[in-house]
DNA sequence: CTCACCCCTGTGAACGCGCTGAGGACGCCG
DNA sequence: CGGCGTCCTCAGCGCGTTCACAGGGGTGAG
């Protein structure tokens, strides 16, 4: 799990960063606005800490921008108000949970977690797995930076896969998804694509679950 | 938006509806644990409020139970309390947003806000019963870290003993909700089972109940 | 101590899941 | 009209999984 924390505070941001890597997060820290918007957009992170009050950008307008570029990361934010009305604005400006200052660190990491395990709340633009990546605009599939064509069917059973990485999908919710009429299709065509995308990504990208489904590995 | 509020103070309840109520959502009130546990799992509601102090079931062990049957309602707990632990105990055992009293109602709103804006979580909780990590999602099951690979049966009968770690679970009650046809399958497969897995966890995981059935050692 | 009962486990067989190659139906293009 | 690519069905096969069975061991009652 990957951990952006965004805070001008030196001795805070140093402090979070050793608790959370002890936990076995992977943490970076910006320290400005600026910083911290750029490290979002293009960081890969799981979820982001961002203190309120930064030098060059607010973490309200920050979370906004992120919000309107559709970036969905999970974000907690911190703030030393405690005026109910500032706690009310983060929310509804986009982040997805808040903590006032000083808060305890038990409290932070509970939290946390729980964002972590909801996940981000929609769609990513461009997906990426591994060294796969899928742009859903483009219609376009790499594996480690080379070009791999696709049918549509096979694209859109990789899509719905790289949406739930590391998760068993079956069979039954694949057919409901990728193949538009669940009954009167045999399961056995969604054997058949895995059959072909893993022809075409490399044999051991997609694990079979017997009697439960398939699963991307992450 | 339809909301179930979970809470026993009369007062509290009629305030929090009619309040909720003036902001367009479609609210009903349950005053018990039971009750609302039972609400909950019917109801088809977009989200929950609830107390911690109910009388018959406490909130923690409400959510659990919601939780154990898979059931991803967002759950915004209500406590007097404000120890930093309570709060972590509340977020852990499956709510997904906290609040002590006494609070805001405009906090509650922002939070109910962002509760609902983000949805049910689409991640199960993973259980964890000493060392052992079972990921109903990821369909992994790890000890002390170690990767253990089960099969589908073995998987479900360990799933259905991590949701009971602790208690005695007769053969019986595994036939019915483990393996489907209960009657004409002689009580030895459970034997045989329960072989297999203490096999690949380790010998004294499982209690033999003489007479009883089997106990998952917590 | 003996007996009955419950539980454990090794063996082996049947089953059925999932993989694959072959090939037909359909639509698109030249 | 013929060639081509995609989509899907089907049948066969391999092998892991599941389960029945029987013999042995442990436990508690009398």
């Amino acid at each position: 799990m990957r951990l952006l924390v965004v805070e001008d505070e030196a001795r805070l941001a140093a402090a979070l960063q050793r608790g959370l890597q002890a936990e076995g997060f992977a943490v970076d820290v910006a320290a400005t606005g600026p910083a911290g918007l750029d490290a979002a957009r293009h960081g890969g992170y799981d979820a982001m800490i961002l203190d309120v009050m930064l030098p060059g950008l607010s973490g309200y307008e920050l979370v906004r921008r992120l919000r309107a570029e559709q970036h969905w990361l999970p974000v907690l934010m911190l703030s030393a108000k405690d005026g109910e009305y500032d706690q009310a604005d983060g929310l509804d400006c986009g982040a997805d949970d808040y903590l006032t200052k000083p808060f305890s660190y038990v409290v932070l990491l509970a939290r946390l977690r729980a964002l972590l395990r909801r996940g981000a709340p929609e769609r990513p633009v461009v997906l990426t797995v591994g060294d796969l990546r899928l742009d859903p605009a483009q219609r376009r599939v790499t594996r480690a930076d080379d070009e791999v064509t696709l049918t549509a069917r096979e694209f859109a059973l990789l899509d719905y896969l790289m949406r739930r990485p590391g998760q068993v999908v079956s069979k039954i919710e694949l057919l409901d998804h990728v193949w538009d009429a669940s009954l009167e299709t045999a399961p056995n065509v969604v054997e058949v694509y895995v059959g072909y995308l893993r022809r075409k990504l490399g044999r051991d990208r997609l694990e079979t679950i017997r009697g439960a489904g398939y699963r991307l590995a992450t």
